[in-house]
RNA sequence: GCCGAAGUGGCGGAAUUGGUAGACGCGCCAGACUCAAAAUCUGGUAUGGGUUAACCAUGUGCCGGUUCGAGUCCGGCCUUCGGUACCA
């Protein structure tokens, strides 16, 4: 007898969908968990074992929690704005709104054929006014709040298709994707949220999420605090100062030169009538170069002096400002100050341009005068530092601060390498910004009653100069809403991390017309318990989203400050190492796989490969034994059809009335249950599976010789976990055994009788040497007494002890009794 | 370079706080069923030695340490994968 699948797996999800058994009440808040993957980009290519990766076993980890009795809320939605849509669009000719369309239709089937518990009322589209209207609003929100701006900003340029490019499509030797041409930098307009003003929340608040450490490590390294103090160089002959930041203020009596990057507008400024004609090459030089190139830090450093000399305002000391391309415009000031004795990158351009080295931090163990061979960047003894000689320099940097700060000569400053999001697009597929720009009144906001300013579809696409929308006679010109003349829309779009920033807030309402969201309802299921997705995702989509979940926050839409409590990174499935992608050819399709074993069985197979946070290399090998399982099972249920309906089972047996093979098969289901719950609980699904296998094996040994209401005990429970896992067998073997119910209808999760997990015997490790030497059955919390007696009668022991002295003997209660000898 | 994770049988992988290494599955071997094969079921399966049983030795990337006892803790390396790229 073979399962059948193929009849058993649409009839079930046929049965869930015309009964809505996984509709949530968004009202029932009692027990209620949001449980939430990643949304899904809609392109053309079917679902891949990744997607399966991602929502198979997160969907299980939802059903167990209905199991448990919780109201579980998993919707499922589609990230539907973006280039690819319109990269294709492009190529084809085909609308991004058509081909989003369809391809959303198509994927919602595939989705529905997994069998996931997904409330299909709650779907949710990025692309249709309905939701986007709504980034415009939380867009006029930030803009009212000076959290929306513009200004000019470096962009990926490609002077071949004479657009602005992602960073995605940039190679990294530094040419477009596309084109095949070397990208520029270009500075353009282009509008930014102002997530820096929440950089020191966004730090802070990680201690308060259950998130992978590793996730929030990366987002500390990319908010990149750091504290230091702000330092005011006086220039000579000018009367402009340069500032410069410094997380060593101790080191400021080593400065032997200053450095400013070579965009910075000092550079003009400050380089006299002999430097000029150099200095003007080297900044075109350094222009000239691609991102990669000019900030790989295997290339040496270059630089050019200005001919200008700055001030020491410690010491008054005249030192040498130059132009280098190691130092950064987008950082601090754009300035630093060298102490090449104390910095690794300082010292070797001082070596190569022969500028001093002047050691100011004493190493301990070495003498003052002894050359560095390499920058001493640890904590010392202060030196050739006036007034602050002999201290120790952590000391030293609050002391100079201070004196700094008294003599208003700088002051303490804590930077962030954190940029502001700039979230402008030149592209057609995007939310359209609601502003217009008119000649009298400049920027102008849209009325919030005017919104949403909707997205033609009538438009060209094709690649051009600048943003498509800006040619779209019908979109762009406008009335100015200020002063009713003659105005110009923004032409650009917002990146779709806006989209994916807020979209769990408007799943538990996604109709609601009223607002954003319906701020109860949000409130009541947010934030969201749950929410697994991509490691990948770290420093862009999961930073986003916290910033705007803040930013709701201080603007009264929602009271918690953060969207997600807990996070779960699933692994990457690769195939022969590499990640499968459809340009390398490699992707595994699971429609094979569904066809030849069913979705329970694949699911199954994904969770049982390995830990679920690891991923792994792909490899079928494996899927036969989890098909046996399933039909072993299948099997085992046929042979007690009905028996739910003539035998009930009670709630517990009493352990002295059973039989040993009956105490047996009461124990190991107990125990399944008891440690399947635990594992699933922490998304360890690849050993919740292999629980099932050994009761399985235990069941089919032992559970004939059985009385009928033990069979329906352990039946009735082996259902029960095999519910998450594989809900469609599940659902099929609990109407086998004559149950009238659908399980996920009428949710069951039994307890543990803790009494059957106690065993009367446990195996004792005996050691000698810390090397084992047999094993006795003794009653469980033996006395050591009663074991060391048991252990010297034993042949083995003896003859491991003879002829040596005894040391030591330690007992470990129901583990180990080792003996130690000499 | 820096930060993070991982290295366990032929393979995927198990192993609460240091306490019987290899659960579970694949594969392989043997047996049952069969005219035969497939499927299914039962048993075996870390490596080396051993009169092939008993038993002994070795064994969790490498070298060393702590401990009665280390896959697990400590120090130093090696390899693979992910993140990041001069942030002063």
């Amino acid at each position: 007898m073979k399962y059948p699948f193929n009849e058993v797996e649409p009839k079930w999800r046929k049965y869930w969908e015309d009964n809505e058994v996984y509709k949530t009440d968004m009202s029932d808040v009692e027990k209620a968990i949001y449980t939430l993957v990643m949304f899904i980009y809609p392109s053309g290519s079917k679902l891949h074992c990744g997607h399966w990766y991602n929502y198979g076993p997160t969907d299980s980890w939802a059903r167990f929690k209905k199991l448990q009795g919780n109201n579980v809320f998993e919707p499922i939605g589609y990230d539907a704005f973006g280039l690819p849509a319109e990269n294709y669009a492009i190529k084809t000719g085909i609308h991004p709104y058509d081909s989003t369309m369809q391809n959303i239709e198509d994927i919602r089937r595939q989705l529905k054929e997994m069998g996931c518990m997904y409330d299909w009322n709650a779907e949710l589209k990025t692309c249709v006014p309905e939701y986007y209207k709504w980034n415009q609003w939380l867009f006029l929100q930030m803009y009212q709040r000076g959290l929306a701006y513009r200004k000019k900003a470096p962009v990926n340029w490609d002077p071949v298709d004479q657009t602005v490019l992602a960073n995605e499509q940039v190679l990294p030797d530094g040419t477009a994707e596309r084109s095949g041409a070397r990208v520029e930098k270009k500075m353009l307009s282009q509008w930014f949220f102002k997530i820096t003003d929440y950089a020191d929340e966004l730090l802070g608040d990680l201690d308060n999420i259950d998130w992978p450490e590793k996730t929030k490590l990366m987002q500390t390294n990319w908010i990149g605090k750091s504290v230091g103090t702000q330092v005011e160089f006086k220039v000579e002959g000018f009367d402009e100062i340069i500032k410069v930041f410094t997380t060593r203020p101790d080191t400021l009596f080593g400065v032997t030169y200053v450095v400013i990057a070579p965009e910075n507008e000092f550079v003009g400024k400050f380089t006299t009538a002999e430097n000029k004609t150099q200095v003007a090459k080297y900044v075109e030089d350094v222009q000239s170069l691609s991102e990669i190139d000019r900030t790989s830090t295997t290339k040496e450093k270059t630089g050019v002096p200005t001919g200008t000399y700055a001030i020491n305002p410690v010491n008054g000391e005249k030192v040498p400002i130059w132009v280098g391309d190691y130092v950064l415009a987008s950082y601090g000031t754009g300035c630093v100050m060298a102490v090449p004795a104390h910095d690794e990158r300082d010292f070797e351009f001082a070596k190569k341009y022969q500028l001093p080295v002047r050691k100011v931090i004493l190493e301990e163990g070495t003498e003052p005068e002894a050359e560095l061979t390499e920058a001493f960047t640890a904590p010392g003894t202060m030196i050739n530092s006036g007034q602050f000689d002999g201290l120790d320099s952590v000391e030293g940097k609050e002391k100079i601060s201070d004196y700094l700060e008294e003599n208003k000569q700088g002051e303490r400053q804590t930077n962030f390498r954190l940029r502001d999001w700039l979230i402008s697009r030149q592209r057609y597929w995007g939310t359209p910004i609601p502003i217009v720009h008119c000649d009298s009144c400049g920027e102008v906001p849209i009325e919030l009653d005017q919104l949403p300013v909707e997205l033609p579809y009538d438009v060209d696409f094709s690649l051009g100069s600048g943003s498509p929308l800006a040619r779209e006679e019908d979109f762009i010109n406008t009335k100015c809403p200020k002063c009713g003349k003659d105005a110009k829309r923004d032409p650009d779009t917002m990146d779709t991390f806006v989209d994916s920033s807020w979209y769990y807030l408007r799943y538990p309402n996604p109709n609601y017309n009223e607002g954003m969201f319906d701020k109860e309802r949000a409130n009541n299921w947010t934030p969201v318990n749950m929410y697994v997705g991509g490691a990948e995702h770290a420093t862009m989509h999961l930073l986003y989203a916290r910033f705007i979940h803040k930013f709701l926050r201080d603007i009264g839409m929602v009271n918690s400050d953060e969207p997600f409590a807990k996070l779960i990174h699933q692994g990457t499935i690769t195939n022969n190492g590499a990640k499968m992608s459809k340009s390398k050819g490699n992707v595994v399709n699971p429609d094979d796989f569904i066809v030849d074993y069913g979705s329970d069985v694949f699911r199954m197979y994904l969770m049982f490969m390995g830990p679920y946070e690891l991923g792994g290399d792909w490899s079928d090998k494996g899927i036969v034994g989890v098909d046996r399982f399933a039909n072993r099972t299948y099997v085992l249920f046929k042979d007690y059809e009905g028996i739910a309906k003539t035998a009930k089972s009670p709630d517990k047996f009493d352990l002295a009335s059973l039989s040993e093979t009956e105490k047996s098969v009461y124990r190991k289901v107990n125990q399944s249950v008891e440690k399947y719950a635990e594992e699933l609980e922490h998304f360890r699904f690849n050993t919740a599976v292999a629980v099932m296998m050994e009761l399985i094996n235990e069941l089919s040994k032992n559970i004939a010789d059985c009385r009928d209401e033990l069979k329906v005990y352990a039946l009735e429970r082996f259902a029960t976990l095999l519910g998450p896992v594989a809900p469609h067998l599940a659902e099929e073997v609990w109407q086998t055994i004559g149950k009238e119910k659908s399980l996920f209808e009428a949710p069951v999760y039994y307890d543990v009788d803790k009494d059957a997990l106690t065993v009367d015997s446990v195996t004792i490790a005996v050691q000698v040497q810390g090397k084992l030497r047999a094993k006795i059955d003794m009653p469980v919390d033996s006395a050591e007494e009663a074991v060391k007696e048991v252990v010297w009668a034993d042949d083995k022991v003896k003859a491991h002890t003879d002829g040596k002295t005894v040391v030591k003997e330690i007992y470990v209660k129901n583990k180990i009794y080792n003996i130690v000898v000499r």
